[in-house]
DNA sequence: TAGTGCTGGTCTCTTTTTGAGACTTATATA
DNA sequence: TATATAAGTCTCAAAAAGAGACCAGCACTA
């Protein structure tokens, strides 16, 4: 048994003990990866790692998200230290978003997970088709 | 500039490409990533990372998941290839859940993020707070 | 000078997803 | 006979997400 393992699992026990007045903030692994582990999330935090870019420009590159779930998804994401705002005085004013340290440092590990889905999107392609073909 | 990066990019400009009929598994990484982003996957991943569950158990240790959204996420992460799924014809009939060898596989990466979160959660639990102090 | 567009949002309304909790079926136990 | 257990399903309420109108301030155009 991996000994890594055994210790993410004691993070899981110590929220688990607490189930009269246990608060999501009991369990530290949970309260940080709920933060990214949403529909925006890893996407935003993968077209950032690129470069910095403005809102704008986020919401033509994922045209599929709302302004009101990128305004959100940002601002979750500045408030947990992964991103950087900053407001330009132009006019009108532009507001740009980078990577802070901390989401640079989030991103390494991310990144490896991206990676994963890139090569195996196929298996877990074929995992589906097989599993909709069986109890359809 | 991280070429893998850069690739990965690449895939996020094709579904930006197909804005007028594109689904959302023209993005392979979106639909793969989107699959296991979400509140409860990586947390059961986690469980059953250490050793398979019955179905009672993963309720157990995972107090505050409600029984349809438990219900759910396993069929789902058994729809994509993560999860086995098996019936013991025991009185009354018991089931169990395990991580088939893509679920591991997936498991290396999401882990390393996992670790991440418990080494930084201080952090991140610091840049929450220093930003709803200077906000409100 | 009125009209138009650009910026980065907010507001409201509708639809989808999630959560809480009662109910099920078949057997074992008290 | 009453109660418990297993692994769910069903219904209804609450929360979250999506769609799209609307906003302020300024520049450019007609």
């Amino acid at each position: 048994m991996d000994s890594k393992i055994v210790s993410l699992r004691s993070k899981l026990e110590i929220y688990k003990a607490g189930s009269g007045g246990g608060h999501i903030a009991d369990c530290p692994v949970r309260d940080v990866i709920q933060g990214i582990s949403n529909k925006w999330s890893s996407l935003l935090m993968m077209a950032l790692a690129e470069k910095p870019y403005r809102f704008g420009e986020l919401r033509r590159l994922v045209p599929d998200i709302s302004q009101r779930m990128l305004t959100q998804t940002l601002h979750d994401l500045q408030r947990d230290g992964y991103v950087h705002r900053e407001v330009f005085p132009t006019k009108p004013p532009s507001v740009e978003y980078s990577l802070t340290d901390l989401g640079r440092s989030m991103f390494g590990p991310l990144h490896q997970l991206l990676q994963w889905a890139e090569l195996n999107h196929g298996a877990v392609r074929d995992a589906r088709n097989a599993f909709d073909a069986t109890e359809a």
